[in-house]
DNA sequence: GCCGTTTTCGGCCCGACTGTTTTCAGTCG
């Protein structure tokens, strides 16, 4: 379900971004931005707070409050709408675009009356843009080749917010009377990184019923087109939605068929062609009598065709047919199987809660262990120290067995620099039970460069788990350019882990670059890089990428008991000599 | 606008990077 905190938190955010948009004061801004930040990483549901819970929320002052109240009580805020009517919504769309800041957009706003990413990208085109102050060439160049990264991005939606739309809409068509069943399928179903569309599957006698509890959402901005099995619209935020009602013995034919890949289906139908079968989403029949074999459960329909489940995060007809045939299929690692996490922050430096409050949400999750990886001193705005890291540790160690059971690790997360080095002396970095390393910077290095520094850092005896690897943002980063293959061999020389970073906008590495690691004998961290309570849940997204990659417990170094994770978090030089 | 081991005013993350500016502005993390 999409929190209320995180509504409230955009909304703050937007107000923000219009205070600079309009040249109000920068630190007024930042407060709000702030303010937004903290609200959206609070624990508690605002639903459930009163004035004074709300006041408490660290960053929030007497103003954001009364427009939190506000915003509660009335679903507006006075303040923002007077805002909004100030600026083109579209110029703040335009500073999504990267390299282009409040400044710019408003200069090409006051300049050449441009409100939309659209508008800019013809002005381009058309020349206008170069030769604006601070604006040449190589600028404009930077600024077209964001608007097509960002638009590239546009058509998808993040995984996370297409999972919190469809379980909203699930469990509202899902208590529609008459409603027998009711999930999502579609590539949201396969876990994809971003998903084109929303497919939600229903069974039911009478459809009527449920097409109008679609169409009546308050985010159905237009209605593509409705009739007794299928109902298509767009949300407000461009997002398709597929609503089809099949009767209830068709379940199980219909959800295969809707969740599948198509290149997952087309390989399922040709295997039922070569047994005299034909498969469609209304069930597997004999070609020759007509007469249907199975439908009702996908389990049905898969043994009909003399195969087990496939897991829906397989079926992307990458060998796990084939595999299923073979009895080969992978017993895919699952959430329960995470006994920690191992790239997590704090308030020491960019993160919202306290250790405490990261330690009791941890032991509430069910982790044996955690560990509090917070930044290091090279990236220096969070202006961290010797004495700040050695005190934490200190706390850390006091904290140990303090939440249940849970053991607690002092680690840290290093800054890779161009180069390939990282944070402190091997002195002081030996007394940290667990680093992460990862880049937060000069991305555009060239490929040998790139390569170079990562297989550097990745043969530092310090380093335990390379995080984000690839440093791509879905929303608005490429990946770095980085000879994989080299990086991932050297990754399984060393006994250096490899990072799933589950934030829903990195996913990174990927599934496909999961599995090619995989195959040089890598291991994987799966971690939530958490930077406040709420996002210690993102797991569920990692775990769902590490499946897509074939990954079983064994890959995963934070499914291991502590012992053997003790073990190998001891990485020895040694080991390169043992040949 | 928020906040207090610098406490009710005066700071606020701050340095790297990039492109264009010949001394800096804007953006980003």
């Amino acid at each position: 379900m999409a929190r209320l905190n995180d509504e409230v938190a955009a909304l703050l955010k937007e107000y923000a971004d219009l205070i600079l948009l309009t040249g109000g004061n920068a630190f007024r801004a930042r407060s709000y931005e702030k303010a937004a930040r903290s609200v959206g990483g609070h624990p508690e549901d605002l639903a459930r707070l009163d004035e004074d819970g709300i006041h408490k929320i660290p960053g929030v002052g007497d103003s954001t409050a009364a427009k939190i109240s506000e915003y509660l009580a009335t679903k507006h805020i006075a303040a923002l709408d007077k805002l909004r009517a100030k600026v083109p919504p579209g110029v703040r769309e335009i500073t999504a675009i990267p390299t282009v800041g409040p400044k710019t957009a408003v200069q090409l706003y006051k300049q050449l009356g441009i409100t939309s990413v659209d508008e800019l990208r013809a002005a381009i085109a058309a020349d206008k843009v170069k030769g604006l102050p601070g604006l040449g060439a190589r600028a404009v160049e930077k600024i077209r080749a964001g608007i097509e990264q960002v638009s590239r991005a546009g058509e998808r939606t993040l995984l996370s917010t297409a999972l919190d739309l469809a379980e909203e809409l699930v469990a509202a068509i899902g208590a529609v009377p008459g409603c027998t069943r009711c999930a999502y399928a579609g590539s949201l179903r396969r876990m994809r990184e971003t998903v084109g569309d929303l497919d939600i599957l229903a069974t039911a006698r009478d459809s009527a019923p449920l097409m109008a509890a679609l169409l009546d959402r308050p985010e159905v901005a237009d209605v593509i087109g409705s009739g007794p099995t299928k109902t298509s619209v767009r949300t407000d935020r461009g997002l398709q939605i597929d609503l089809r009602v099949v009767p209830p013995a068709d379940w199980g034919a219909a959800l295969i068929y809707f969740t599948g890949s198509r290149a997952h289906n087309i390989k399922l139908r040709g295997r039922a062609v070569k047994e005299g079968l034909k498969l469609s989403e209304y069930g597997l029949f004999e070609v020759e009598s007509g007469k249907k074999l199975a439908s009702r459960t996908e389990k049905e329909v898969y043994r009909a065709l003399g195969l087990p489940v496939i897991p829906p995060t397989l079926r992307e007809d990458r060998g796990e047919i084939e595999a299923a045939a073979d009895g080969g299929l992978p017993d895919l690692v699952r959430l329960k199987d995470l006994r920690g996490d191992l790239h997590t922050h704090t308030d020491l430096t960019d993160g919202l809660a306290s250790l405490e409050a990261m330690l009791e949400a941890a032991a509430g999750l069910g982790y044996a262990y955690y560990a509090v990886t917070d930044h290091a001193p090279n990236l220096s705005m969070q202006r961290m120290t010797d004495d700040k890291m050695l005190a934490q540790r200190e706390r850390a160690r006091a904290l140990d067995r303090s939440f249940g059971g849970l053991r607690v690790l002092h680690g840290t997360e290093l800054n890779i620099d161009p180069a390939g080095d990282v944070d402190w002396p091997a002195e002081f970095l030996a007394g940290f039970d667990i680093c992460v390393a990862s880049i937060h910077s000069s991305f555009t290095l060239d490929r040998a460069a790139q390569t170079r520094r990562l297989i550097r850092a990745i043969e530092n005896p310090a380093v335990n788990i390379i995080g984000h690897l690839t440093t791509r943002l879905l929303d608005r980063r490429e990946p770095i350019d980085v000879d994989l293959d080299a990086v991932f061999a050297a990754a399984g020389r060393t006994g250096t882990a490899l990072e799933i970073n589950a934030s829903p906008h990195r996913l990174d590495l990927n599934d496909e670059q999961i599995m090619a690691a995989r195959r040089h004998g890598v291991r994987f961290a799966i971690n939530s890089d958490a930077h406040s309570v709420p996002q210690l849940n993102n797991q569920r997204f990692g775990i769902a990428t590490a499946q897509r990659g074939w990954l079983s417990k064994d890959d995963v170094i934070n499914t291991w008991s502590l012992t053997r994770l003790r073990a190998f978090l001891r990485k020895p030089a040694a080991r390169k000599d043992e040949k």
